[in-house]
RNA sequence: CCGGGUGUAGCCCAGCUGGUAGGGCGCCACAUUUGGGAUGUGGAGGCCGCGCGUUCGAGUCGCGCCACUCGGACCA
């Protein structure tokens, strides 16, 4: 189609190079602008805003579990980052460090936060003393930074924006209670806001979080068929408290240390994003977190009338939507391929003809059909299609990700799946760690995790050693 | 961090064996247009990624660095 010629130019076809795909969308749809610093982004104003969109649903979700927000500072000296000794393991080849204040050598260097438990461990050994005091129930917004060697806009850079959830209970039960429950909040969030499926599931002790006692993720599948972890959600059980030393007294007046969670999710998810709902033509996103939800482009807007009821139609369906109008002096054909490339779900075309039909045309992004409505039942019309839209990109996505799930029983049939059939690739597994490494030294595939729903494959035998299995695993290559 | 590729106007790129910086798109002004990235006329816009070297002279040659990009390793 001449339509889809245009783009070629522009972006790569996704099967054709899909990595160029991504970094073509998040600059042609004005996401991101490189900096002059390595690794780090621009995150630009449309970006911004599906940022701002996803923040203040998912933090309506934490308010409504009885979470409070909190802000700690950036710096960590670096005695403290040290109390815990897996969770300094994990983090100190990635950490950055500040050395001077001003001409002045520091007397202990200060660690730029890559993440922030040992700051909430310190604090919360400060104000917890009694079982009265629990649980605390804490979330912060920040950005963090992480040295990394290798990045990609959103999916990984040296400072991105997310928020990390830290919480502390009185016994191990609140603490499992509370790590599950968030988890559940992130799977709802990414399923009803984002359109995103995900699997949720444990992590092998491999992938565990540094210093946690258990990580539970939730994975969802990119076009490519690669998987992208997309929240995780700790349970640190005593660890954290017995390192730095957070204890309360208990009702029989012992003394008790409490048990600690810690939960998060970045700016990574709009990678997920882009590269679950995307197209040849640019983003496709979804309505509930759209920044325009509608778009209203002019037609022959020099002739009497026309802007006038662009603008009628703005104020009237502003009253229920995210809602802009665009008058500029491009040609209603730039404005098409402009907002297609930028996702907007819904464009609403009204020209001479339809004023005089009391009527416009609402076109969807995802399906690019034309619908023509009476103006008498536009707002009506208009939420029916966006929460079509909502519900069939998860659906798309959900198919997606099923039809492109396989199963293996012995290795070759692994090995053939991971190179051959792009997707989830369900295994049993030993438990060994060993296993895992042969994994991916012959496959590139690392364990996604241990989904809560468990079957058993075969007679039950390791995909990689043959010995008894312990679990059913999702493996696959991933961002 | 290892290997490949690329850095010239906002973007895509040309620039030969060294000799005064080019094109298309975009941008600005005006006019005509407007249902799938319009047309015409005029105009503005360059530390040729940065540094050092070779040379009478470097976008071009040499060395070093930086950034982006693709693949890998790493990133629990």
């Amino acid at each position: 189609m001449a339509e889809d010629k245009r783009f070629v130019e522009e972006i790569t076809p996704m099967d054709e190079d899909f990595t160029r795909w991504y970094t073509d969308i998040v600059t042609k749809a004005e996401l991101i602008e490189y900096s002059s610093v390595r690794g780090c982004c621009v995150i630009r104003p449309y970006a911004y805003a599906i940022w701002e969109n996803i923040q203040k649903n998912l933090d309506a979700m934490f308010k409504a579990t009885g979470h409070q927000n909190v802000y700690m500072p950036m710096f960590i000296p670096e005695s403290l980052l040290q109390r815990e000794k897996d969770h300094v393991e994990g983090f100190a080849p990635e950490v950055a460090w500040v050395t001077m204040g001003g001409n002045e050598k520091l007397a202990e260097r200060l660690c730029v936060r890559p993440t922030s438990e040992t700051l909430f461990c310190e604090h919360y050994k400060n104000i917890i003393h009694s079982h009265r005091d629990l649980p605390k129930l804490y979330n912060q917004w920040c950005s963090v930074v992480r040295w990394e060697k290798t990045t990609r806009p959103f999916l990984r850079t040296m400072e991105f924006l997310w928020q990390e959830g830290h919480t502390a209970h009185a016994t191990a039960e609140e603490a499992q209670a509370e790590t599950e429950r968030m988890l559940n909040v992130y799977a709802d969030f990414c399923e009803q806001y984002l359109a995103i499926p995900v699997v949720k599931g444990r992590k092998t002790d491999k992938e565990k979080f540094a210093g946690a006692e258990a990580t539970y993720t939730i994975e969802s599948l990119m076009h490519d068929g690669k998987a992208l972890q997309s929240g995780t959600s700790h349970n640190f059980g005593d660890g954290f408290a017995r390192a730095f030393g957070i204890q309360y007294t208990d009702k029989n007046n012992q003394l008790q240390y409490v048990h600690q969670t810690s939960w998060g999710l970045s700016t990574r998810i709009m990678g997920a994003i882009i590269m679950v709902h995307g197209d040849d033509s640019g983003l496709v996103l979804p309505p509930r977190i759209a920044p325009v939800q509608i778009m209203i482009i002019p037609i022959a807007m020099h002739k009497e009338g026309v802007l006038d009821k662009a603008e009628e139609l703005k104020a009237r369906l502003g009253a229920s939507f995210r809602v802009e109008l665009d008058s500029s002096d491009k040609n209603p054909g730039w404005k098409f391929s402009e907002y297609e490339m930028k996702g907007v779900p819904l464009r609403l075309e009204i020209g001479p003809k339809d004023i005089e039909k009391n009527s416009c045309v609402l076109v969807r992004r995802d399906t690019r059909e034309k619908i023509f409505v009476s103006l008498d039942e536009l707002e009506a019309k208009a939420a029916e299609i966006l929460d079509d839209i909502q519900a069939s990109l998860y659906q798309k996505a959900l198919k997606h990700r099923e039809e492109t799930t396989s199963s293996a029983v012995t290795y070759e049939e692994f090995k053939d799946a991971i190179e051959n059939r792009p997707g989830f690739v369900k295994a049993m597994w030993c438990g060994d760690e060993e296993c895992e490494n042969k994994i991916k030294e012959d496959t590139g595939a690392t364990s996604r995790c241990m989904p809560f729903e468990q079957e058993v494959l075969g007679d039950n035998k390791c995909v990689c050693c043959g010995r008894e299995a312990k679990a059913l695993v999702y493996w696959g290559r991933a961002y």
